[in-house]
DNA sequence: CAATCGTATACAAACGTTTGTATATTCGCG
DNA sequence: CGCGAATATACAAACGTTTGTATACGATTG
């Protein structure tokens, strides 16, 4: 492996100015940067990333910890983390929290042994409180938040539109001239479904209809809830619902279709996630798309933004995208 | 960040030795080995990985490379990889290249300007020789393939057992009755479609029905390819279809419905993949499933493995599943 | 022309770990 | 009791980079 020594002595300069050149540095002549490159290049010259990192502090990677990688929400949102991170000349570390505190604080851990220069992660759903993330992350490395965040901590703050998601849904399903429709909301621990209530209930009296607790349901958002919750709405007069998920939106059309309701003539129903079964299936499901990809993206550009001292990034909302099909198309 | 020179100045012992006994070496007696790590544990000693790294020549991390994390198959690899290595002590550098030639390039520049213990890939699409890996990895750094593999390459090999899988659903849908029964096979320029073709094909002629080249149809394996294929394989009097991808098994079951055949009574379908719309579609879809997850942990496993001298792992075979649902289930 | 300043490069130390070699200590054995 | 062997630890160098300080050289100015 050809070091900057190789190269200085080849040149007949030392391996500071060979260091400062390919950095960039002022402080060498135009002419000896570009000789320095050349010789570089034509001796396929690497930098030895840990010896980089030893002396400086910190490396050129940036760890990016989520509950769990094999979830299309996450995996989307690293592709497009890594895909800007890559452009800056940073790589990426994976680690995964399986959803557990423990699995987080070794991950973070893990990373500061790493000298990661950056952390982009989303904390497990065990993870109540934010103090362990405080505490074992490096406190010159720049913490980026994304979907499950914790206001209490610094930094930059990536979160998806879930207020205007729902609403945009509700709406639609009073365009499409639904009277009374009902919600299945998710567990109300989490902000993102907390907001999305908000969203519903905003655009129901935004047009004029009133907000009735029976017709809103708390349950897990999984696909067999959906269903009790889609048969005791009907019972109480309901001709739509907005589920906070897809899979429980995939319960309600099945209680539905059973009770003999077409869909979207009868009923109609408008999910989130945009889970990809929503578009294959038949009828279509209505959902609201989250932008994973998108998200990603963002919070690896507040990283890098964040770099420059001084510059703060603080919370950026992405806007969720309404995507009609079927399931709520009455005309 | 406190430094083993801290830990031995605590103990009034040398940098050395604390080295030692954290790494477990013979060379330190039990009781300072001992003394060493509680010393360590009380002062909240983290090791740093670069300085580790630079010293030893190479890293704990261990590079996964994919042509897109954000495609379920790779995401679950992946996620698998990492629960295994994660358990010996390695964190996971992740690279995209996106099918792109030079993209690969540039990921296995990174890993190896890394220093990483080892690569783990699947090469893109477009990688049609493999001079390129050859060239940019480490040379005494480990190299793992998985499901997109050079067979010129050394080193172990995870793949999926096409030729059994396909076999198994063409067996089941004989099985089931179907007499007549077609095949999307895909692209012959990948071996995995090959080895499908191959499996169907011996296990038709294992059953005593002959091969007909009329109904093996080597369109791309896309839902609209599936569609064209299905008409063409039911005017040529198939009652079913074994497809090697699941969307080209989707067109053939809309294909078939549209000509008014009941789906399993009148024609028969199994496809390949199990992705995640198959089990929600109405009617369900029989699919031969991959275990990416599983994939991915065996190719950790073979990484470590690797690690010890001498030790050689070849070509591990990962067994597909059947997966039986209503689009075949005929009784 | 000398003093001063600025520019470009050289020098050298440091980051924290690992590991080969050397030294000190202990033990067994004659 | 002394010698050699074995055991345990100390010493010191090295990995390749970055960066503060020093130096050399040339240019500018009074």
């Amino acid at each position: 492996m050809v070091t900057i020594s190789d190269i200085a002595r080849a040149l007949g300069v030392t391996p500071s100015t060979v260091s400062r050149a390919l950095a960039g540095s002022p402080r060498v002549k135009e002419s000896t940067r570009l000789a320095v490159s050349e010789m570089a290049a034509s001796m396929g010259y690497e930098r030895n990333e840990p010896a980089s990192s030893l002396r400086k502090g910190h490396s050129n990677v940036v760890g990016i910890l989520v509950p769990g990688i094999n979830r299309a929400f996450f995996s989307n949102a690293i592709s497009g983390a890594e895909t800007v991170l890559n452009l800056h000349g940073y790589s990426v570390i994976i680690c995964q929290s399986h959803e557990n505190f423990e699995d987080e604080i070794k991950a973070l851990k893990t990373m500061r042994s790493n000298r990661v220069a950056g952390v982009i992660m989303s904390h497990a759903s065990t993870s109540t409180t934010c103090d362990h993330i405080m505490e074992n992350i490096g406190q010159d490395t720049i913490l980026v938040q994304f979907d499950r965040v914790f206001n209490e901590l610094p930094g930059p703050k990536i979160v998806n539109d879930n207020f205007q998601g729902a609403y945009e849904g509700t709406h639609h399903l009073i365009e499409q001239g639904y009277k009374r429709i009902g919600n299945i909301a998710g567990f109300m621990g989490t902000l993102a479904y907390r907001d999305r209530l908000n969203g519903y209930k905003k655009a129901l009296t935004d047009m004029g209809m009133e907000i009735d607790e029976d017709i809103i349901f708390y349950d897990s958002i999984v696909e067999n809830k959906g269903y009790e919750a889609a048969k005791k709405a009907i019972e109480r007069g309901c001709d739509a619902i907005y589920s906070a998920g897809d899979f429980s939106a995939l319960g309600a059309i099945q209680a539905a279709k059973e009770l003999g309701l077409r869909i979207p003539e009868d009923f109609g129903v408008v999910g989130t996630a945009n889970e990809s079964f929503t578009s294959i299936m038949t009828p279509s499901m209505s959902s609201i798309a989250q932008h994973p990809y998108e998200i990603g993206r963002r919070a690896a550009q507040a990283f890098i933004t964040s770099l420059k001292p001084g510059a703060e990034v603080g919370e950026v909302v992405v806007p969720m995208e309404l995507i009609v099909r079927e399931s709520s198309m009455r005309n």
